[in-house]
DNA sequence: TGTTAAGGTTCTAAAATCGAACTGTCAATT
DNA sequence: AATTGACAGTTCGATTTTAGAACCTTAACA
């Protein structure tokens, strides 16, 4: 499977993925949210490489994520912001560091503790249905097909996929 | 920085990244959560190549998201099923496809819509604060180190890092 | 004149991934 | 008895990505 092939598929999950699916675009958002801004700060905080770093932000800013906004003149310089639609990475990027939170840290405890400004409280997310409000998990949620599902489903029986080997389904 | 260095950095989504952040680890989570569990069913639907399905399996397992399991005697054969830890997951994969659904659909629509058995309804995934309740987003949290950062952070103000390369952050 | 800073680009070597074929075990079919 | 097929992988050469380091450009500063 060629990558570019990740953001057709019918699938949501894989056209995210597709975006910020891979190591150094999560730890690149990462230090988005906590305000990083600039090419060297990336570069010296991660120790990801230049080349990479260049190629990964330029990624961001085509998909929208980030945007490249000249902060002087003369010589000319960048920084990276997030956009809306990056900003609404946010629950992604949560979810993943509260999983961590609860099933990677060590003794010595969590790495890091986030407080609602709201409430003022230390905080975690959790993530819950839109309608009912309850705390949603995997075992309550049903999958239906949607519109823009693809039109020959192989989800209940997986049809006589296993020669093509191409068969990716939706999600 | 080498790979297995992540999962030893002071920082939850860096650790969490060392588990799931590759499209693969991601891809076959969700054909999981889709209710696959065999190899010949994960290879066929994702178009994966069978070494690296077998060597993305194997990490899941060593991490403990997934279980291998024998479901026959003679030959012996395996299927893999989701953990408790697995199961935890959900959030990370909601979020992930909630975005897609929100920012990478075409004229179409979803390819996939979400049915909660509770409600009854269809829903969309919302990150609520666990102390108030309301929905969190980034520009209403405050990060705190916690016990388990790094004892020299620089946050605040990026000290002499730019010469030494690595000076990852906590998360 | 030389240094530093920011934001990259270029290059080679190492590592990961792809694609396809192959292995081994067993059941069912010819 | 030999063949086919299903399943769960493993092996191997070719291609693609990533790592690591050096280099480039503009401009301020000493």
């Amino acid at each position: 499977m060629k990558w570019d092939a990740l953001e057709e598929e019918p699938c949501s999950l894989a056209r995210t993925v597709a975006v910020i699916g891979d190591r150094w675009s999560l730890l690149i958002l990462r230090e988005c949210f906590l305000r990083t801004r600039r090419f060297e700060a990336f570069q010296s905080s991660l120790g990801i490489t230049r080349h990479l770093l260049a190629e990964r932000l330029k990624k961001l800013v085509r998909f929208g994520v980030l945007r490249r906004v000249p902060y002087q003149e003369s010589p000319k310089r960048y920084e990276y912001i997030l956009t809306q639609k990056g900003l609404d990475l946010y629950p992604i990027i949560m979810s993943i560091v509260h999983w961590g939170n609860i099933h990677m840290v060590d003794a010595r405890g969590r790495p890091m503790l986030h407080e609602h400004k709201n409430c003022q409280k230390m905080f975690d997310p959790v993530l819950v249905c839109s309608e009912c409000g309850e705390p949603v998990v995997a075992k309550e949620v049903h999958v239906h097909a949607g519109p823009g599902a693809r039109q020959n489903r192989n989800l209940s029986k997986a049809g006589k996929a296993a020669k093509g080997g191409t068969t990716p389904k939706a999600a």
